[in-house]
DNA sequence: CCCATCATACGAGCACCGTCGAACTTTGAT
DNA sequence: ATCAAAGTTCGACGGTGCTCGTATGATGGG
């Protein structure tokens, strides 16, 4: 029953939890979305094109380690980034069509809107 | 005591406090939107049509007065919703126009996401 | 085999948030 | 003038969130 890793080939690493889409709750989607450095790692995934695999290191946060490792369980919890290791090399990825099944144009909403601050 | 309120002439109560469109900050809206509390504010207040006025009292939250008081100025606060004495109610009532300006889209693709859960 | 690198886990500190009850103010009606 | 209704304010309490440092685990290269 709970056996269910038989060395994906891909990745040497250990699991990792995702949710499955159904299982994506809008709140704790919003309470991810609510904090200003997780946010910025959404943006920059997103402006790193469609499938883009960044990882942590790579993003930069302007934390500690712990506590960016923090931000990145909130995201991967409430289903708005997939992860997988890779080497010692932990990549990130947005859940765009899983998103966007479950609330269409949100992604794209939230994301727009935080360029648009940007710039003012 | 202090201040004898010299009558802004528009309404009999004393004047509340609004963020202008330009101040209105993405963070705290989007802090506002992360309680599930303060969403089914919004989502009542956008089922009553365009322009729709309801008082704390007519949203019926679950919650003590105080907290129903917190609550709602939390959403003025971030810009969400614009409040005005009538009597001794205090109607409230959505800034669409101006977060449609600031952010195109995202009042609705919230409201669009909430609906969508609550059909699951 | 050893080590540097990347990330996790744990515990702690601190601040903020959501909640309440009680006392108060303002307004409109009796 | 009195009273009831609608909100506000205040202080308090418990929970949660963000942060860090240190110690620990996994991986790949020399």
């Amino acid at each position: 029953m709970s056996q269910p890793s038989p060395a994906p080939a891909t990745v040497a690493g250990r699991a990792l939890e995702h949710p499955a889409r159904e299982r994506i709750r809008l709140d704790q989607v919003l309470q991810a979305l609510a904090d200003p450095l997780r946010l910025s790692v959404l943006h920059k995934l997103a402006a790193a094109g469609p499938g883009a695999e960044l990882s942590c290191s790579d993003l930069d946060l302007p934390v500690s380690k712990s506590t960016s490792t923090h931000h990145f369980r909130v995201l991967r919890e409430a289903g708005l980034i997939q992860q997988v290791y890779r080497g010692t090399a932990k990549m990130n990825a947005l859940r765009r069509d899983d998103l966007e099944v479950l609330f269409p144009g949100l992604l794209e909403a939230v994301l727009a809107a935080a360029a648009r601050e940007r710039l003012r």
